[in-house]
DNA sequence: TCGGATATACTCACTCAGTGAGTATATCCG
DNA sequence: CGGATATACTCACTGAGTGAGTATATCCGA
C-alpha cells in the first residue's frame, strides 16, 4: 500500500475488512470499535469509516442490507463478499511488510480480530510477523553496511530505520512473551 | 503537519525551502541534491519537486528568475522572500516534534543544511532535537501507564510508540556522538 | 413538560499532495 | 547519424480523507 499510485495508500481498508469477519457490522458499529479498541492512537472519523465502506462496496468486497430498527434510524449492515473474505483472510495471517507504519497501523486490530476469530492462532501469527521483520532487519543491515562511507546522509537515514525496526522486533517479543505468559 | 486538514501532509516544502537557505537552486538542482543525498531513502519524483515548488511560490514562500544558458535549456531559479526564509530558519533549528515520521524525512536533510550554513551549531541542534524527543518519551510513558488494564490494545499501540520514540533517542546518541567524535 | 444536549446512523461537496506521462532543448557516443 | 541520455519542466489526473452537515430518536435537568 506505500507503494500507492496516486491518491494515497488506504489505511482504513483492511481493518474494516478484517472486522467484517467477526460478523456483519453496519457503519457506526464498526466505528465504535475502533474507536473503543484502538481510539487513543488512531482518530478515526466517523466520515472516513463511511467513505472506506462506500469505497469497499464500490469494489465489490462488501455488501449492505438496510434493516429497519424499532426506535432508532434504520441502518446498513455490511458483510463481506466472497473476494472481500478472502483479502480479509489474507491479510489477517500474512505478516505485514517490515514497515513500522503499517505494523502501527495494523498488528493491533489484526490482533483484536484474531482474539475474537482464533485466539489460539495468535502466538503462530506473531512468530511469523516477527520472522517477517527479522528478515527486514537483516536486509536493512546489509544495505546499511553497503552504503559508502561519503554517502553520510543515506546512511544517517538507513541507521534511523534500522533502529527502528529493531524497536518493533523488542515491541513483538514483549507481545509474544505477554501471550505465552497469558497462556500458562 | 500530521494535524493536517484536507489533502495531505506536505513532505518536501520544508526541506526545499531549507536547501534554498544554501544558495538559490532552480528546480532540477534541488532535485539532485536530494537524490543524491537522501535518494536511498526518500524517493522523490522531479514533478513532485517542481509541484512543490509552485505550490511554495503560489504561498509567496520562494520567487523564481528565469535565467537563460548559453548550451542548455533556461532554467528558473528560485529563491526564498522574507517570510520563505523566516520559515525555513525556524524550520532548521526549531527541534521536531516527537513524531517518528517527522524526524525520519526532516532530520537528514535540516543536518545537510546545517553542514553547509552553520556546521559548529549541529551538535546544539542534535542536543535540542534530542530533548524534545525525550520530553515526548515521558509524556508517552506517562499515557502508557494511565491506561486501564481493559484497554489492551490501545496499550499495545502506544507500547509500540514508546519503543519506536525510545529507539529514536539511541539514533540521536549515536549521532551525538559521531559529531562529537568528528570534532575532537 | 419542554427543549437543548446527546446518541444513533449516515451523506456530501470538497481539499489538495503527489503521480505518470509527457514536453522541450541540447549533448553524447557507437 | 540517430537513439540514448542529460537538462529542465508541465499537465491532467488520482483518490483517501475532511469538515460540516442531515435525519431520527432518546435523555434529563429546569
Amino acid at each position: 500500500m506505500s507503494d500507492a499510485t496516486f491518491g494515497r495508500a488506504p489505511t482504513l481498508e483492511n481493518p474494516l475488512l478484517g472486522l467484517l469477519l467477526i460478523r456483519p457490522m453496519h457503519g457506526y458499529d464498526l466505528h465504535q470499535v475502533l474507536i473503543d479498541n484502538v481510539g487513543m492512537v488512531w482518530h478515526v472519523r466517523q466520515s472516513q469509516t463511511y467513505s472506506t465502506l462506500d469505497r469497499l462496496e464500490r469494489r465489490g468486497l462488501i455488501v449492505g442490507d438496510i434493516e429497519e430498527q424499532a426506535n432508532r434510524p434504520q441502518r446498513k449492515v455490511n458483510s463481506l463478499t466472497a473476494a472481500g473474505r478472502q483479502r480479509a483472510d489474507k491479510w489477517l495471517v500474512t505478516p505485514g511488510r517490515c514497515s513500522v507504519q503499517i505494523i502501527r497501523m495494523d498488528l493491533p486490530v489484526r490482533l483484536f480480530i484474531l482474539a475474537h476469530l482464533a485466539p489460539r492462532r495468535v502466538p503462530e501469527v506473531l512468530a511469523d510477523q516477527r520472522q517477517a521483520i527479522f528478515d527486514g532487519y537483516m536486509d536493512m543491515n546489509r544495505s546499511l553496511a553497503a552504503i559508502p562511507p561519503d554517502q553520510p546522509y543515506n546512511r544517517m537515514a538507513v541507521a534511523f530505520r534500522v533502529h527502528q525496526v529493531w524497536a518493533m522486533l523488542e515491541w513483538l517479543d514483549h507481545l509474544l512473551q505477554s501471550y505465552q505468559n497469558n497462556s500458562a
